[in-house]
DNA sequence: CTATGAACCTGACAGC
DNA sequence: TGCTGTCAGGTTCATA
């Protein structure tokens, strides 16, 4: 669900709202959100307690916050790094101590100052939040397959052209390869390949070096477009740190459109089952590959 | 190595 | 009213 832009404005309130203070205390109210902690839910609680959160940080879809603990603690630490993956429906709110427990409230920080609190909420529980070490380029170790995203500054734009070139699978399924490009999702893949007039059925290898190069352009300009609106919400299910929605939906030209007109030619956006989801498209400014 | 499909969950909604 | 089936923005793991 929460893709880069999403994640992003999640990212930007944290490092508003959590930077700088320490935690008190940490709840785990359903384990399964932390499952990919290797020293289970007591041991997460126990090694955030007094560890003092210095930032926010991502790359593509994952979200990290470095912390330092007090020297001398007790707490036999290897970890410097809380990962969190929001999944399909993962939230981070950040709220008053006296606001009502969320329905899917699965893990609560308390910080030291005594002011508000911060709540992982994820009603399908794909999302969660794990302990990690961060490696010399300060990336968690468990996420250091993943690709850097396109609005990275070192992102290697000739790299990922040349890759994508090699790829022998369809287009759409490299874009939402995050070990090839990270942050994007199927929304912001049948975005991107509107706007590009690519159909994702399209071998990647058949891609000139030219067009490749474009539809990374595409890339780019769907997400900053959908970051400068604060990220793509359907419902109350995402919303961003303080509690808003975004509002970009407004603006996708064929995601959930099926049957409405290209706003380019006019002609019907057509769904198709792809991978157990849908993709979108317009049959003629994204002509599908002969026999595809 | 690459490629594909199933599995992991809950809830909303359509149709009967 | 309640049942069943379908769908939902992601990742990982097993299998080909």
């Amino acid at each position: 669900m929460p893709e880069l832009p999403e994640v992003e404005t999640v990212r930007a309130g944290l490092a508003r709202f959590v930077s700088g203070r320490t935690i008190a205390s940490v709840e785990v109210r359903h384990p399964r959100s932390v499952r990919r902690h290797r020293g289970g839910a007591a041991d997460f609680a126990a090694t955030l307690a007094g560890a003092t959160v210095a930032s926010a940080e991502r790359r593509g879809k994952y979200l990290w916050m470095p912390f330092t603990r007090p020297p001398g603690a007790d707490v036999d630490v290897d970890v410097d790094c809380m990962i969190v993956h929001l999944g399909m429906s993962g939230q981070l709110l950040v709220q008053q101590a006296a606001a009502p427990d969320e329905r899917h409230l699965h893990v609560r920080f308390r910080f030291d100052d005594g002011g508000s609190e911060l709540r992982f909420v994820d009603q399908r529980t794909f999302g969660g939040l794990q302990l990690d070490r961060l490696d010399p380029d300060r990336v968690p170790e468990a996420i250091a397959h993943i690709a850097r995203d396109p609005l990275d500054p070192r992102f290697d734009d000739a790299l990922f052209v040349a890759r994508l070139r090699r790829r022998r699978t369809e287009l759409k399924r490299a874009l939402l390869d995050q070990s090839l490009i990270s942050g994007i999702g199927n929304i912001y893949a049948d975005e991107t390949l509107w706007l590009a007039k690519l159909s994702g059925q399209r071998p990647a290898d058949s891609l000139s070096r030219p067009v490749a190069t474009s539809l990374l352009g595409s890339v780019r300009a769907v997400l900053e477009a959908a970051l400068a609106q604060g990220g793509t919400s359907f419902d109350a299910l995402y919303v961003n740190v303080n509690g808003e929605s975004g509002y970009f939906e407004r603006s996708l030209e064929v995601y959930g459109r099926a049957g409405q007109a290209c706003r380019r030619c006019g002609s019907a956006i057509v769904r198709r089952a792809f991978m157990n989801r849908s993709s979108y498209y317009c049959p003629r400014c994204q002509r599908p590959p002969r026999g595809g």
